[in-house]
DNA sequence: CGATGCGGGTGCA
DNA sequence: TGCACCCGCATCG
């Protein structure tokens, strides 16, 4: 396991997570009350029941970011930020490209921008196939979960269940598509952006 | 437009 | 109580 010291000391619901992590590591050391010592890279492909402690001045993790999609879901909890796996946006025939690569789009965050995702023609111009949502059912049937708790020296995150899907295309690049659909051979800088994808480059947009 | 957060409110164990 | 989730509101890039 990679967060070999950060694991077993704590849960994102204890009412004690360790707190004085940051002063440990700012005086070179290691904080053994608490049990935490070190502080994670950032995992942006967390899976698995995981816990990782970040930085707190870690952008990925204020920004409570993840290559998983994954949507904010509401725990009546002002303390821990919850959000739950939207899966992936996948080809209903399963077609693979030329590449071998198969299609495991981003499924967009907001629900009425997911909707329009779904049912549009599947981007492999040699595939008739449509877009359509493979769910996240990896904890217990139910799409997983990332905790994201903040202290004043880390970012406790927690992750329980495990993916049952194929890992979504970066945010980079499905930030790319939409601006290029805006701005549509209008502009270099989308077009590069698209060919630094090795998903995108192979599809017709 | 869409990513993100927030939080009221509902339906189920 | 805990959890999944719908919905609108607000901010920000």
């Amino acid at each position: 396991m990679h967060d070999h010291n950060n694991t077993l000391e704590w849960d994102i619901n204890d009412n004690h997570i360790p707190k004085r992590l940051g002063t440990a590591l700012g005086t070179g050391s290691p904080n053994t009350v608490s049990g935490v010592t070190t502080h994670d890279a950032f995992q942006e492909w967390a899976d698995g029941h995981s816990r990782f402690v970040y930085r707190p001045d870690s952008e990925e993790a204020r920004r409570h970011s993840s290559g998983w999609a994954m949507r904010n879901t509401n725990n009546h909890n002002v303390h821990i930020l919850k959000k739950s796996c939207l899966g992936v946006l996948v080809c209903n025939k399963h077609c693979i490209l030329d590449n071998g690569d198969t299609i495991h789009l981003r499924p967009a965050i907001c629900d009425k921008a997911r909707k329009k995702q779904q049912h549009k023609a599947c981007p492999n111009h040699k595939c008739t196939g449509r877009l359509e949502v493979q769910p996240c059912r990896g904890h217990c049937g139910y799409p997983v979960t990332h905790f994201w708790r903040h202290t004043e020296f880390a970012v406790f995150f927690q992750a329980k269940g495990n993916h049952d899907h194929p890992r979504p295309e970066p945010k980079s690049s499905a930030e790319a598509r939409r601006v290029g659909h805006s701005y549509k051979f209008s502009r270099g800088i989308t077009r590069s952006l698209l060919l630094n994808n090795s998903i995108a480059s192979s599809l017709q947009f």
